[in-house]
DNA sequence: AGGGAGGGTTTGATTTTCCAACTCACGGGG
DNA sequence: CCCCGTGAGTTGGAAAATCAAACCCTCCCT
C-alpha cells in the first residue's frame, strides 16, 4: 500500500458482451464441448473421445462451464461417482451461434466440397441451413445495415468499412 | 513400419465444421480483431488498444486472419510503410455470429443490469436483436428442433438432450 | 536536436497445454 | 481370489503460448 506512483498500466479494452462471452466460451475446447452435449453426449470419456481434448483440460473447461451456468453436472451413479452433463438453458441458447459458426465453415472451408461432415435437419423437414436476422424487421443481417453505437464515452468507430 | 503394435493412440476426434472454423478463429482475440476491424478499425495500435491484446499476439493473429482469407492487409503508406487491416466478405459473414453471441452476453451475463456496452442500429431503424433462424421455414432455431446426422460413418449422437 | 506516432520484433519470465501415467471405485469373468 | 476393463478424473514434467516491457526504424513536427 501507500504506493503514490500509480503506474500499473490502466489496460483498458472496449468494454463489450461479445468480450465478457468470449472469456467464458473462448477458451480452446469450450464450444466443442457445448456441441458434444447439444448433441447429447454427456460423459466424461465421451467428451475427451469426440473432441480430442487432453484429460486434464476437459475436466478444467467443464468445471467452468458448470460454473458460468452453461452446463450442469448431475450425478448419475453414486459408487462409484459418476457424473454427466447437460446444457443448462443458457447453454442451448448458445447453439445457434453453434450452428451459424458451422455454416459459415461449411461456406468457407469446403467451398469445393460438397459433402459436409454433419447436417442437421430442422423439424419443418428441411436440412438446416440456419440465418441470422433482425427480430425487429425479420430481414437478413448485413454488414451494410449496421451502424455501432458505443455506450461508454471515449470509445468510437472509426466509419464505413468496406473491404 | 513392421511395428505389430500400433499404440500411438489414433486421436480422431469428431469431424466437424465448427472444429474447423474454430480452428482459424478461435484462438484467443480473434474475434475480437474482426470485432474491431468490423466497426472500423484497421490499424495496429487502434487493435492493440481497443482488444488489449499483447502486440507480438496481436501481431501473430493478423497473419493469420489474412492467411486465412478472412482479413486483407493492405499498405496506405509507403515510406513509411504503414498498413491496415480490412476484413474480406468471408470475414464480414462473420459478424453475424460475433452479433449472435453479443446478445447471447447481453442477456446472461447482464440479466440484471439494462445497459449494454453497445447497441447496433439496424438500418430498419430499431435496434438489433439478432435471431438465428431457418432459412427453409424462417422459424427461429431452436434446440428441440434439430436433429443431427453425421456424414462420417462410426460417429453417433445419443439422442435428446433435454437439461 | 528532441519528441511524438505508427507498426511492429525481441527478450525473458510466467502460464497453459499437452500427454502419459497413475489413482480410486466398481463389475465381471475364470 | 486375481486380473481385466470402464469411468472419471488427478498428477508430473516437458513443450508451447502468453505477457509486459523494451527496443527498432521511419517518418513528421518544432
Amino acid at each position: 500500500m501507500a504506493d503514490p506512483k500509480n503506474k500499473p498500466a490502466p489496460k483498458d479494452p472496449r468494454p463489450c458482451s461479445i468480450a465478457d462471452a468470449l472469456a467464458l466460451v473462448g477458451e480452446k475446447y469450450s464450444l466443442l464441448v457445448l456441441r458434444e452435449v447439444c448433441l447429447g453426449n454427456r460423459r466424461f470419456d465421451q467428451l475427451v473421445r469426440n473432441i480430442g481434448a487432453p484429460r486434464d483440460v476437459l475436466a478444467s473447461r467443464l468445471r467452468r462451464l458448470v460454473d458460468a451456468g452453461i452446463l450442469t453436472r448431475r450425478t448419475y451413479s453414486e459408487h462409484p461417482q459418476r457424473f454427466e452433463y447437460r446444457p443448462t438453458e443458457a447453454g442451448l441458447e448458445l447453439e445457434p451461434v453453434l450452428m451459424t459458426l458451422m455454416a459459415w465453415g461449411d461456406r468457407h472451408l469446403r467451398k469445393d466440397t460438397l459433402d459436409r461432415p454433419m447436417v442437421i435437419e430442422h423439424i419443418c423437414g428441411n436440412e438446416l441451413v440456419p440465418a441470422v436476422t433482425c427480430t425487429a424487421c425479420g430481414d437478413p443481417v448485413r454488414h451494410e445495415d449496421l451502424t455501432a453505437h458505443p455506450q461508454t464515452p471515449g470509445w468510437t468507430v472509426t466509419g464505413p468499412t468496406a473491404a
